[in-house]
DNA sequence: GATAATCAAGAGCAGTGCTCACATTTGTGA
DNA sequence: TCACAAATGTGAGCACTGCTCTTGATTATC
C-alpha cells in the first residue's frame, strides 16, 4: 500500500518529464533548462534537486520517455500492416521506417536527443540502452521472420573474420534465424534508416534540393530494403 | 595593400578560430563557450565581439573551417588511390568513406558540429551550404566518372514523379551524366555513409556489439557500394 | 595635426547549474 | 499520542554563460 506521500512523488515526477517533454520540444536539448522546468512546476529552482540529482538525469528521463515513444510507434506502425504474402515483410519494414522518419519530423528535438549530438558531458547510463535498440529488434524482427518464410535473399559476400565472430554473437544472442551476412545488412538497413532521417531531419539536403521529402525518403528505404534482400513487389515473372 | 591594422585583424580572426577549434575538440558544441574563447585569446570577454558578431557567427566560422578540412581529407583520399582498371572508382569510394570517419572519429566534436544536433536556434547561413556539400560531391563525382567508364550498372527502378524531377534538376546543375535512379542510388550511399559514421561516432551502436568498428564499417561501406551499382573486386568471370 | 574609425576595458543584466543552511511538512516507532 | 526522523520546499549564494553599453585608448585618413 503506497503512502500518499510516495503517490505524491511519482505524481511530481510525471510532471517533470511531462513539462520537460514540453519544453524539449521548444529549445532543442542542449538548451533544455532545470530552472525553467522547475518554474514551470510552480516550485524553487533548488526543490527540483528534490527529484532529479541532475540536469544530466532528467535527460536520461527524456531520453528513455522518448525511445518508448518512438519504439512504440515503430512497433505499431509494423503491425498494423495488412498485407498479406511475400509483400507483407517489405511492407512491413517501410511501414517501420514511415513511422519513424514521422516521428522525427514531429518530434525533431526528441529525434536530436535521441540521434543527435551527445549532450556534453553526458554518459548514456544503463537504462537507455534497452529501449533503444528497439526500433533495431522491431526491423531485425521483420527480416528474420521474412528469412523464415523463405522470402529474404541470402548474400553471399564473405565477412571478415572479427565481424563475422561479432555477428555470430548476435545471432546467439538474439536467437534469430538470420545468417550473419544478412544480419550485417540488417545493420545496414538500420544506420541507413536512421541516416536518412537525420539529413532530412538535420535539413543536411540543401534547403531547396528536394520538394517532396516524403516521396525521395520512401524511393531511398526502397532501396534500402533491396539491399537487405527483400523483394520487391512486382515480380518479374 | 593592407593595412597593419586589417593584418592584425585577419591574425586574430585565425587565432579565434584555432583557439575555438581546439575548445570545441574538448567540450562539444553546445558547451563552446565565448568567454572561454576570449580568456585564453588573453582578452577581455567583450572584445572578441568585435570579431564576431555573436555565438552562432563563431559557430558558423568552426562550421566552415571543419567542413573544408573533412572535404579536403576526403578528395585528397579520393585522388591519392592508385588503383587502376574498373576497380578503382570502388576503391576510391572506399578511401573516401575510410577517410571520413577516421576524420570523424579523430574529431567528434566536430563532426558533431557538422552532421549532430543543430545548435538551438541556429540556422545554418549561406556560406556554410557550399563547403557542406564538398563530400557529397566528391563521392558523386566519382560514381560519375564510373558511370562515364561503362564500369557503374544502371538500376532499373522508376521513380516517382516529383523525385524524378528534384533530381533530374540537379542531374543538370550539376552537370552529371549519371542517370537520375543512378543519382537516387549515389544519395543512398551519401546518407548511409553519414548513418555509418554517425552510429560509430556517437555510439549507437551498444558499447560492446562490435569489437573491430574498423572492419565493420569497412563491410557496411562494401554493402552500399554494391547498392550504388560498383562491381566487387572479384568478378565472377 | 585634427577628425573619425577602430579596438579594448569594465561594469552590468539576465540567465544557467548546483550547493547549502534552514524551515516545514509528513510518516513512523516507542 | 507524541517525539523523532525522513522527506520536501525555501532562499541565498557561487561560479559560470551570452550579450550590451559606456568609457577610454589607439590607429588610420583627410
Amino acid at each position: 500500500m503506497p503512502t500518499p506521500r510516495a503517490l505524491a512523488r511519482e505524481q511530481t515526477m510525471r510532471e517533470i518529464v511531462r513539462i520537460g517533454r514540453e519544453h524539449l520540444g521548444e529549445v532543442g536539448p542542449a538548451a533544455l533548462s532545470l530552472r525553467a522546468v522547475a518554474r514551470e512546476l510552480g516550485v524553487v529552482s533548488s526543490a527540483v534537486y528534490r527529484y532529479v540529482a541532475d540536469r544530466d538525469a532528467l535527460l536520461t528521463l527524456l531520453i528513455v520517455d522518448a525511445y518508448d515513444e518512438l519504439g512504440g510507434a515503430v512497433e505499431t506502425a509494423i503491425a498494423g500492416v495488412r498485407t498479406r504474402g511475400e509483400a507483407r515483410f517489405r511492407a512491413r519494414i517501410l511501414a517501420g521506417a514511415r513511422a519513424t522518419r514521422e516521428w522525427a519530423v514531429a518530434e525533431p528535438s526528441r529525434f536530436a536527443l535521441l540521434y543527435g549530438t551527445p549532450v556534453p558531458g553526458y554518459r548514456a547510463p544503463r537504462d537507455t540502452v534497452d529501449p533503444g535498440i528497439r526500433v533495431a529488434l522491431a526491423l531485425v524482427g521483420v527480416l528474420d521472420e521474412a528469412y523464415a518464410a523463405g522470402v529474404l535473399a541470402s548474400p553471399q559476400e564473405r565477412l571478415a573474420r572479427p565481424v563475422r565472430a561479432d555477428l555470430e554473437r548476435q545471432v546467439r544472442e538474439l536467437g534469430l534465424a538470420l545468417p550473419t551476412a544478412a544480419l550485417a545488412r540488417a545493420f545496414a538497413l538500420w544506420s541507413g534508416l536512421f541516416g536518412l532521417v537525420s539529413f532530412d531531419v538535420f535539413d543536411q539536403y540543401g534547403a531547396e534540393t528536394l520538394t517532396d521529402r516524403g516521396a525521395f525518403f520512401e524511393h531511398q528505404v526502397g532501396l534500402l530494403a533491396d539491399l537487405v534482400g527483400l523483394p520487391r513487389a512486382a515480380r518479374a515473372s
